[in-house]
DNA sequence: CCAACCTGCGATAGCGATTTCGGGTTCGCC
DNA sequence: GGCGAACCCGAAATCGCTATCGCAGGTTGG
């Protein structure tokens, strides 16, 4: 048994191909007992248009494309989840590629990705979200993108998060806790959002009239080996920190485990607390205050924004989400 | 500027576009003169077939689908780092589809997106690897397809571990350890890695000499929440166990976590131990005893095997991979 | 020396959809 | 009744690539 062309189907609607396509795709000037027809034959066929003759047809993929390098796989999952959904409700498809943005040929290879598939759009997540060079040469060519947090949002479209706020506010909650002796294990300096939580780190000791202390800010990668890195260097100083605010939950779950190897209490005689909220912060003992992101939302409506713009209809815009505070058992007052 | 296309390639290198196409797809007859010829023009106009003109021309896609159903997101995320991999390698794209395998319509689904996107093959995933209605869809439609751990391995290509008898090589670490309480908690009934594990607890019971307790039996669903119950109700025994093995990491996640919360120490009080080696198993305090499965390396595997039935080089078939025993910090001898 | 093959390559016809362009019908309004 | 304008519809060209077929020209074998 052979698959329904479209042939097949004007053939049993006695039409014309044409007029199949026009009712396929909701054109105007079709008899609505016309359009009866049509879609009976369609069921009686069981027919589905190809999407790669329609792709040669058009000249559109109806694919977009999601790059991502290196981020915390439960991040990606809930982003590519989100797009999916987008994509589901248009009838659109999804690939999915891992890059390595460091790598010499980056570019090269996301322009063989384009020009073999020729996705209608991209998804960009950081640190993709920031390479001059390729969003040089998806301007240049023309290639519709969203993007996840970027750090320049201007003239970008896609998602973004009041990073910073969010930050500060974190702090301040540590500090209504009465802590005074806070730090932090900052992101990747690379990423915005490294720098931006870094930042409200900043904000908000500054708010409560506090004094930076280099000893309390320590480098990570926003990865949970960092992390436990980087807690470690922190747990060892002879003035420790009454609480740590780690850059992402990886990290705060690193600082978790160090301190539990440590023998340290969490959070009787430390408390730490992280940002994202991914599917972690619930699971570890204790559970984790945090920021929570809408990540999954975030896909989807990056997705949205970016389809929009794909077909031209109505604007697409930089849209921003609400963060959350989600204060759990990491965190307690000062004894 | 526009892209170049075959015909532009044909001119330049003053041929055919047949003969330009034969270079490309490495067919025979033809000079090494005129290859080179072609090549050097290839790279002038720096050329790269459209891949929804082959796809109409040939009939495939160069794409396989990912099918999976809500597991846990770590796991999926290492399957399609692998299946990615080997797609890459092969110059395939590849799309993923979460899906819902007891909604009703499921099949449909399923054939919906074969019919518009005609991928040239798919991997599944527990549980889709035994929906016998897919299956039966498939195997009528001739849509090859590779299966990860499915429970009928029988006439199927794809990649299996032994999965019961690395549940019991986990029981006889914890008997060796001095546990004779040992209890289980149950994975999904309906998933294989449910019933194997199941199976090889069992084995492991029997060979140490000891008799199954039906109260340490507990069911759960292969996700935290549901192993933090299963705990909740064998910590609560009036004869506690002194180790639990969990079916899967999450679950054993979910064990450590109502162990905390009970005020129970791990592994001072009770042992705990899963299954898979997820990102998370290292990541929890202690870290968990657990058998590791290479998962990405299943997803690559399970792709070679799929395209090679595609491409219908050589006998693809059921490969098996090894797990190994990684203890950890979770289990400890009885006091 | 001829038939029977290879080898190397090109002309042509699709693949299954959409776009273009134009020709009929119907309708509303003087 | 006449006459545009809007509405419907269909034939043919097209998208970029590959499959099919056939044509030279050279080689082989009997």
């Amino acid at each position: 048994m052979k698959r329904a062309t479209i042939n097949d189907v004007a053939r049993v609607a006695g039409t014309s191909k044409k007029t199949v396509s026009r009712v396929l795709n909701n054109e105007p000037n079709v008899r609505e007992s016309m359009r009866q027809r049509v879609m009976s034959a369609v069921a009686a066929l069981n027919y589905r248009p190809l999407t790669s003759a329609r792709s040669l047809a058009t000249n559109r993929s109806f694919m977009i494309g999601l790059l991502y390098d290196n981020l915390s796989p439960s991040y990606i999952m809930e982003v590519q989840a989100g797009v999916l959904e987008a994509c589901e409700a248009q009838h659109y498809s999804m690939m999915v590629q891992p890059l390595v943005s460091m790598a010499p040929d980056f570019v090269e290879r996301v322009e063989d990705i384009l020009s073999r598939h020729r996705p209608d759009g991209l998804i960009l997540t950081p640190p993709i979200t920031d390479h001059p060079q390729l969003l040089d040469s998806l301007r240049k060519n023309d290639v519709p993108f969203a993007s996840i947090a970027p750090m320049h949002a201007k003239g970008c479209i896609g998602v973004s998060l009041r990073e910073r706020e969010a930050a500060a506010t974190m702090v301040a909650h540590l500090v209504s806790l009465g802590h005074r002796r806070i730090a932090h294990i900052l992101g990747d300096p690379k990423h915005g959002a490294g720098i931006w939580r870094l930042a409200g780190y900043r904000d908000g000791l500054k708010r409560a009239g506090l004094k930076e202390n280099p000893a309390y800010m320590v480098q990570g990668r926003f990865s949970f080996e960092s992390g436990v890195a980087a807690a470690r260097q922190l747990l060892a100083l002879r003035q420790r920190p009454t609480a740590i605010f780690a850059a992402d939950d990886d990290m705060a779950t690193g600082a978790i485990w160090a301190a539990s190897e440590a023998g340290i209490a969490v959070p009787g005689e430390i408390s730490i607390c992280g940002f994202d909220d991914t599917t972690i912060a619930k699971q570890v003992w204790p559970p984790l205050t945090t920021i929570h992101q809408p990540v999954r939302e975030m896909g989807r409506r990056a997705t949205e924004e970016l389809l929009r713009r794909v077909h031209g209809k109505g604007e697409a815009t930089m849209v921003e989400v609400n963060y959350e505070m989600r204060i759990r058992a990491s965190t307690a007052p000062t004894s």
